[in-house]
RNA sequence: GGCCAGGUGGCAGAGUGGUCAUGCAGCGGCCUGCAAAGCCGUCUACGCCGGUUCGAUCCCGACCCUGGCCUCCA
């Protein structure tokens, strides 16, 4: 049975969805208007885990993460580099692909644009209009009516007259409540515009994810996650316009992921603080973001910097270390060996996604097959297969293991080094250690680590950096 | 100021009312020509103060500190 930390109740829940088969997902996903940074490396990382488990659970999982392509930031930013709004959401939608495609993170099944959605977005507007959960304002904006909504604040455990002392939003002439939020934003002159029945205008950021998961997959929802961040006022906004239009449960359960901090603070575009996934791909590899990303629970912060990046890089390659040369499992019936295992992962997992615990399995696996392969190795081969099984639910253990060890890429010195190294084992076979330390050390000079093994084989992989 | 979450060994990070997390780093041993990798062992961690309990890092209360949200934000 799996559990999951319902951030509504504040509790752990028994995960039990109405239609295993399938599971309806929604994700807040990201606005295109510029490169994503390892905040949002950590949105798609750990979705991507929760659907992969889910699926090795035997769920269907149906699978909806928005891409918000009209927004008041894309705007100002489309006018900065000259291009059209729709230009630069397309450029950056392609530049998100491919960093999705970079970190490992499998497709979702439907990721809808805000600005294919306006039809639906306009009816539910219109919807709330009519049953007196909005109304159009003289400036030609539409706002919800917040104290229509009782139990608005209920996500975020928050009181509307708590929100209104400590208010910072700005106080809008138009708006009956500084607390109402906009569905409907009026056309100022050069900005992307639908026609409405209130005018030409466009979508305020809230209602896209009203209308497109309400669209797209049957509600109520079973999964709604998204950013810490996005728990209050967005997920909020949310519920109180879904359930007011359809007048039923919109979430059963809703995640949120922990924020990503570099020092004492949040990684956000608005601090200058971030690192993109593009340049961190440049200098780390998938997995070793992978698992530096899955190395704490998914809820708690996660903290930034070279050095635990580098601390991640290790153990991977302490797992892969495990994994060079077993082969593969002979058979079907010595992967019995790894039932307990598989248990104790899955019970790990099971608990609310718990991946730093299952981690630790893995590593008692790589254990365990240390300390087997010698004396059996067939065993060590079945646990290698489970292992690698188990690696894959969390997008790690992917690679080859000597091409991950041994970064091979489009260098072409795997030649003279496979050279150096049979020159260093004539050295050895006469006994010439002078000699073969000396190749060692040259080797070594160049990053390339050397290890023997018994009857005179010798294996290499690359030192980190 | 309000609302949440959290403070675990050198670092990272799980977890539990009374045996071990795990990884990295360190130290000792085995293995090795020497290394590396690996295995074995080791390094007596639970913010502070009270309380409940036979017993608390884990439950309760106060305090201190940190982060997030309260405005766009994954």
């Amino acid at each position: 049975m799996i559990v999951l930390f319902n951030s509504r109740t504040r509790e752990k829940e028994p995960f039990d969805p109405p239609d295993r088969r399938r599971v309806q997902l929604y994700v807040c996903g990201v606005t295109v208007y510029d490169d994503c940074h390892l905040g949002h490396a950590r949105l798609l990382v750990v979705f991507d885990m929760v659907v992969r488990y889910l699926r090795y659970r035997g769920y269907g999982v149906r699978y909806v993460r928005n891409i918000t392509d009209i927004d008041d930031k894309i705007i100002p930013r489309a006018q900065e580099t000259g291009e059209s709004v729709a230009s630069l959401t397309k450029r950056m939608i392609g530049r998100f692909h491919e960093d999705q495609a970079g970190l490992g993170v499998h497709r979702p099944d439907e990721e809808p644009c805000a600005t294919e959605y306006l039809t639906a977005m306009i009816a539910l507007i219109e919807t709330l209009v009519e049953r007196g959960f909005a109304y159009p304002a003289p400036n030609g904006d539409v706002y919800y009516r917040v104290e229509r909504f009782p139990a608005y604040g209920a996500l975020s455990g928050r009181r509307l007259d708590e929100l209104r002392v400590g208010s910072r939003v700005e106080v809008e002439e138009a708006k009956r409540d500084p607390l109402d939020f906009a569905l409907w934003k009026a056309a100022k002159p050069g900005e992307p515009a639908w026609a409405s029945p209130w005018g030409r205008g466009r979508p305020g950021w809230h209602i896209e994810c009203s209308a497109m998961a309400t669209t797209l997959l049957k509600t109520p929802i079973d999964i709604h996650g998204g950013g810490q961040d996005l728990e209050f006022p967005h997920h909020e906004n949310e519920i109180a316009q879904s359930e007011a239009a359809c007048g039923a449960p919109f979430v059963r359960c809703w995640i949120h992921n922990g924020l990503v901090q570099v020092g004492a603070e949040k990684m956000a575009k608005s601090l200058g603080n971030f690192l993109t996934i593009r340049e961190a791909l440049g200098r780390f590899d998938r997995e070793t973001l992978r698992f530096w990303l899955l190395g704490s629970h998914y809820r708690s912060p996660l903290f930034f910097s070279d050095a635990l990046l580098a601390q991640s890089r290790t153990g991977l390659e302490r797992l892969y270390l495990a994994l060079r040369g077993l082969g593969d499992a002979p058979n079907e019936s010595d992967c019995e060996e790894i039932h307990p295992w598989l248990g104790r992962f899955e019970a790990a997992m099971d608990d609310d996604f718990n991946t730093p615990e299952a981690l630790s399995v893995l590593f008692e696996m790589a254990r365990e097959i240390n300390r087997v392969r010698d004396r059996k190795p067939a065993a060590a081969a079945a646990l290698g297969v489970g292992l690698r099984r188990l690696g894959g639910i969390l997008g790690l253990l992917e690679h080859d293991p000597d091409a991950f060890l041994r970064r091979t890429g489009p260098d072409a010195d795997t030649v003279w080094i496979e050279q150096r190294i049979e020159e260093r084992r004539k050295a050895r076979l006469t006994r010439n250690f002078a000699e073969a330390d000396r190749i060692r050390d040259e080797l070594a000079g160049h990053g390339i680590l050397i290890e023997d093994g018994p009857e005179g084989r010798t294996l290499w992989r690359r030192d980190r950096q």
